[in-house]
DNA sequence: TCCCTCGTCCAAAACGTTTTGTATGCGTTG
DNA sequence: CAACGCATACAAAACGTTTTGGACGAGGGA
């Protein structure tokens, strides 16, 4: 067991190596008699007979081996649905993929890319944890694709979120349930999905005819404390905000503190909206925290079929290079008409 | 580039594949003059040479690459620390892990195990992401190692949390604090780690001399609203506890809710314990919980050095077959002495 | 001087497939 | 009836390594 070879099945077949090789295979069946087909495939399965891919591998010059390189899958929680959805993607068109993480060391993600080249994989995806310009190594010979990242000279196809869309559709949500004064937590970092948001906020402001007021956005540390930091500064403004849009729902999370210190009620005193979706604390929280999700999955998803494209030579030119994935919100209970508005 | 093999190397440094084959390898160094061995790393360094491990793989019967199968790595927050620990184990010895979700859909799952093993995996490590009992794939013929699962017949090692003395620990902390009326929430649903947590806590109110009192100790959802129920119940006792020890951080957050709601102070007025060390909400909370870390780095990397030992055959016939592995207690601000026992 | 040993190197086989080129025999066609 | 085409089967080469079993000389011991 385990160990039957094709030749093992050619000899209790009475056929050839070569004819069980085109009867199992599914494109050259043409070669061989329906009957012998029918009888090599009996006999092959009551062997148990299962063909060793490295020896394909190394003949057709493909693995059917996708490396996936990641700069930290251990501290995100949303890691596994950008895996996931990589995985996914890959099983269905026959391919596995093999994960690396290098820990934000890129000498050692250079090294595991080496690695996985020696494994002859057929393409690379080289994924960050967050939305980022990212090195890539020199010398790769197949294809690669990034994901939630991009390079500076825009050479690889990559997929990333559409920061200011997301931005606008919270936005959205706060201005049609009747806000005029809607504070922003923006994170600190200078990263891309700062600047993509902040855009959405004033943008959307800009379209409702809403005159944007500097004190009423703060950037803040993308953590907890960052959002109770946040929503203190903006809760002691003379006029302070109806409600208030987070650079994520951690920040939010502190937002929710603050607010219950103060007596607020959430959604009634103060509204709030979120981006990530991150269910713990998005649903944990009380009311339910109103988000917008980033397309994690679909991202993962995104980014190896546009590599297997690129694999099969069935890559469509009229693809863009940088693809910007939508952000659908998640509606909790976390917003309402401002008092203000009257009711 | 990237094309160069053997024969390249052979040709350009003027001697047999065999003397590039042994020159290169650090076993078989005794067959090759060290001047010709140095000219022939030179050259190959200089061509670029990346030996191919699918050849080497085919020839040598070893693949070095591990399959790794879990059943939900995208809704688990701790999945990417089992894997990050699986695959720095296996990325120190020379290995790769290759890496399949199965959705918790066992049929595909039987079928990704016979794809990985198409694939020449030199073993298979079999993942679950809550401590459960698992269903071994019949017809492996590799090495197979348990992560946060057991089967049924013990017949393969296995290596799980200690819950007995991950429940001991935190309760040790809040008994050492002064508290003899302790709620414990428990999971709702039968599985090991909810027999193991309750066995804990019952061993520790009996070392402690506390007696056991049923009142104190309620089931619930393991989620924040089973917290929140939770702590209703134990808090609306006519004589409540000053400490709760909840099964996991999420319990605690509800926990920590309907403490806000009734105007206890936390840990003032009550203590709380968790287990997990679900950082965004451990250390997102006020004041931060304090909580049991349950080692899922650690596992995943125990799991993938007693595979490699099994492959290898370096196995230690000390070894235990059920590894049960310490849970380390993360101090925050959750704890504090009763009230009533005064200062 | 002869025989061995040792150091250094190489040819060839093997790992398990896929695919090309060819052989065989049968039926069909002119 | 000769010639040809087609359906079916197979042998062998190739993919890129590693390793076994020599070959070949040089040096040492008897």
């Amino acid at each position: 067991m385990g160990k039957v070879g094709i030749r093992d099945v050619a000899k209790a077949a009475e056929v050839s190596v070569t004819t069980v090789s085109h009867a199992l295979s599914e494109a050259h069946q043409a070669r061989v008699s329906p009957e012998t087909r029918e009888h090599v495939r009996k006999v092959a399965a009551s062997l148990g007979y299962s063909p060793n891919r490295l020896a394909s591998g190394l003949r057709n010059q493909r693995s059917y081996l996708l490396g996936l390189v990641s700069d930290e899958i251990a501290s995100s929680p949303f890691a596994g649905e950008m895996i996931l959805g990589a995985q996914d993607a890959a099983y269905e068109r026959g391919w596995l993929v093999m994960l690396v993480d290098s820990g934000r060391n890129w000498a050692l993600e250079e090294k595991q890319v080496r690695t996985l080249l020696q494994h002859q994989v057929d393409g690379l995806v080289l994924a960050r944890m967050y939305h980022q310009r990212a090195e890539i190594p020199a010398g790769i010979n197949v294809p690669v694709v990034l994901l939630d990242a991009f390079d500076a000279e825009g050479a690889f196809p990559s997929v990333v979120p559409d920061e200011a869309a997301a931005a606008r559709t919270a936005m959205k949500e706060l201005i049609e349930a009747g806000h005029r004064r809607i504070g922003f937590i923006n994170n600190r970092d200078e990263i891309p999905a700062a600047f993509g948001r902040l855009e959405g906020y004033r943008s959307s402001l800009a379209e409702a005819g809403i005159e944007y007021d500097g004190a009423l956005v703060t950037r803040q540390r993308p953590a907890v404390s960052g959002g109770r930091a946040g929503a203190e500064e903006l809760l002691a403004l003379p006029d302070p905000p109806t409600a208030i849009f987070c650079f994520h729902d951690q920040q939010a999370f502190g937002v929710y503190e603050v607010a219950a210190r103060r007596g607020l009620g959430i959604p009634g005193d103060l509204s709030v909206v979120g981006i990530d979706n991150f269910e713990i604390v998005a649903d944990g929280l009380w009311p339910g925290l109103t988000t917008v999700a980033l397309p994690h999955y679909d991202m993962g998803r995104w980014a190896v079929s546009r590599l297997l494209d690129e694999i099969e030579g069935t890559a469509d030119d009229g693809e863009p290079r940088q693809k910007l994935l939508d952000c659908p919100l998640v509606r909790r209970g976390s917003v309402a008409r401002p008092r203000s508005a009257g009711m």
